[in-house]
DNA sequence: GCCGTTTTCGGCCCGACTGTTTTCAGTCG
């Protein structure tokens, strides 16, 4: 038990933390009045810290100078020395003292900014929420300057919802909510054109609303359609060129209706991100060009816009995939000529990580294969849980030998599938694996993961990790962060490590399709792609259906610039064997060829 | 607060919708 703590005693915190505390700050300048381009610096820059790849306190630890980070100078690169260094700044400090709790709950509610804010605060002396609810009870906030009493009246509503806007869903989610709805809209009057745009379109993890584009001939009676659409639950607007609407499932949906002619450049503009468009724009600003969501325009001359290669070539780039807009330097990527060719769901050849009832799955092997080979794929890898985990009924030694046995009887009936054998052992906290090497050994590939021990503290997890992929029979890492999207965060790991480790002891990075896990991360897949380190697209597959799951997984294998080479499965099986027999003798291959 | 083959000062993306007004401020994306 040592007393004396350093100030650093504490884990550093994470960009995400430093990104917390930058919105915090610009959420309290916002609500003083402050200069809104200042505002915009700390929101810019906790929007980079939030997509950048490697942590802002290993940086700091090895040396560099965070001012070079694009959107971050001196002052905030001494904010986030600050903040790393003592888990505050004295901005922040300064903000939170003068700035009432009430403001920042308000701040909330969709529809109050600062000014109103402000004007409830002063002119009605507001300090807590439930004086606030108690003042638009008694009719007194319509009085103020600018508000009235439907603003009243909305406010009484979400006050009394207390509803927290902040709620997004799982891609999976909202693909499930939007194929219906785009359905309803293909089939409304005079549409003729319907895209789900947004972060949707950009394939991100987690969606906040639904941004669709359509084309129509009327466009009232387009919209009218939309709002009528039967799950709508609500609507929350509706002009002559867009609607707003709250679906039953808590899903808010925004429908545009544009112009044939400048479709291209409002599906580039609605899909986002927001970093990406102002980057091309101010690219056409640098051209002399103006670019909105109508259009390409130089001086009032429209040159473009009806398609968005248009607006690419405008700026001189080829297209951008969606998936990769992000500012996060796809514009130079395209610029020089270098995008990558993204992988594509017709690449996957294979699925290395697929379970079945011999543990907590609810097919059989046969079943699980036949399915696989409905999708296209020619081989798979049956990977049921080892022992430790008891509540999959995880197999021992002996278990998994009658599985190997099952499976090469399988494979000698020829089910037009191969079937590999393998297993997902538990890392066990010290590092160890959860069954014997020799037992392993009779496999064709092992995959290892991390199902207990998640509190563990950065240092210790990172070894347990590292240990495990020094194993000589390990060949994929499953689900590296462990995290599992809206429920349970990652456990701490030093993620650079693990794709160190990855690199020097050839194990390939599972990116775990399961739309719950999503794990490689898009900022880990980009690490592990820079390493060399080859990664897995696998389903986990528990059921039959579950192999469409490999869709999810092949998206965020784009988000992080994934190409075909890069990704084991999509190799032939004779190439994949071969990989392993290679893996197995200590030299293979894949990854080899580029330096860390 | 950041940034720079037009700038180290003076810019910073910009249009739609709502609710309040009667021409526009506030908010959002």
């Amino acid at each position: 038990m040592a007393k004396k703590t350093t100030p650093a005693g504490h884990a550093p915190p994470r960009n995400s933390e430093i990104a917390d505390r930058f919105d915090d700050i610009a959420t309290m300048l916002d609500l003083e009045g402050a200069n809104q381009f200042r505002i915009r610096a700390y929101r810019n820059a906790s929007r980079f810290l939030r997509r950048y790849g490697r942590e802002a306190s290993d940086m700091i630890a090895g040396g560099e100078d965070l001012a070079e980070l694009p959107g971050i100078g001196d002052d905030l690169a001494g904010k986030i020395r600050d903040l790393v260094a003592t888990g505050t700044t004295s901005l922040l400090d300064d903000l939170r003292a003068k700035t009432l709790p009430v403001s920042l709950n308000l701040m909330r509610i969709p529809g109050l900014g600062p000014k109103r804010i402000r004007a409830l605060v002063d002119g009605l002396k507001i300090r807590s929420i439930g004086r606030l609810r108690q003042a638009a009870a008694e009719g007194r906030i319509r009085s103020l300057p600018r508000f009235g009493a439907r603003l009243e009246q909305y406010l009484l509503r979400m006050l009394e919802e207390r509803q927290s806007k902040s709620i997004r869903f799982p891609l999976s989610v909202a693909m499930t909510a939007a194929r219906p709805l785009v359905a309803h809209l293909e089939r409304g009057p005079t549409i003729s054109r319907v895209v789900v745009a947004g972060s949707y379109r950009r394939g991100l993890e987690t969606v906040g609303d639904l941004d669709i584009l359509a084309t129509a001939a009327d466009r009232k009676a387009a919209l009218d359609w939309f709002t009528r659409y039967g799950e709508v639950a609500e609507v929350r607007a509706s002009g002559t060129t867009r609607a707003t609407v709250l679906l039953r499932s808590g899903l808010q949906v925004d429908l545009r209706v544009v112009a044939e002619d400048s479709f291209g450049a409002a599906l580039h503009y609605f899909t986002g991100s927001k970093a990406h468009n102002i980057a091309v724009r101010l690219r056409g600003r640098e051209r002399g060009l103006k670019i909105n969501e109508y259009g390409v325009f130089r001086g009032s001359r429209r040159i473009g816009g009806g398609t968005e290669a248009e607006v690419f070539a405008a700026v001189g780039l080829p297209t951008i995939e969606p998936e990769l807009r992000e500012n996060l330097g796809e514009i130079e990527a395209a610029a020089a000529g270098k995008l990558p060719e993204l992988v594509r769901l017709k690449d996957l050849k294979g699925d290395l990580h697929v379970h079945s009832t011999y543990t907590d799955g609810t097919a059989s092997i046969r079943e699980m294969a036949l399915a696989a080979k409905a999708c296209g794929l020619s081989y798979i890898a049956i990977t049921d849980h080892s022992r430790r985990l008891t509540v999959a009924h995880g197999l021992d030694s002996a278990g998994l030998r009658r599985q190997i046995a099952e499976i090469d009887r399988l494979n000698a009936e020829d089910l037009g599938i191969r079937i590999l054998k393998g297993i997902e052992v538990d890392i066990l906290p010290n590092g160890s694996l959860d069954l014997p090497d020799g037992v392993l050994a009779e496999l064709d590939l092992v995959v290892a993961a991390v199902h207990s021990a998640f509190h563990l503290d950065r240092e210790a997890q990172t070894r347990r990790i590292e240990r495990a992929l020094a194993h000589h029979l390990v060949t994929i890492l499953a689900h590296p962060t462990g995290r599992l999207i809206g429920e349970r965060e990652a456990y701490d790991v030093d993620m650079d490590r693990i794709v160190r480790a990855a690199r020097a002891h050839w194990v390939i990075l599972e990116i775990n399709s399961d739309p719950e896990r999503l794990d490689l991360r898009d900022v880990d897949c980009r690490r592990a792609k820079a390493a060399g380190v080859p990664v897995s697209i696998d389903s986990d597959a528990h059921q039959v259906g579950a192999f469409a799951n490999l869709a999810y997984g092949v998206t965020q294998a784009r988000r992080g610039w994934i190409e075909a080479a890069d990704v084991v499965n999509t190799r032939s099986l004779e190439a994949l064997l071969r990989l392993l027999e290679e893996k197995r003798a200590g030299q293979p291959a894949v990854g080899a060829s580029t330096a860390a």
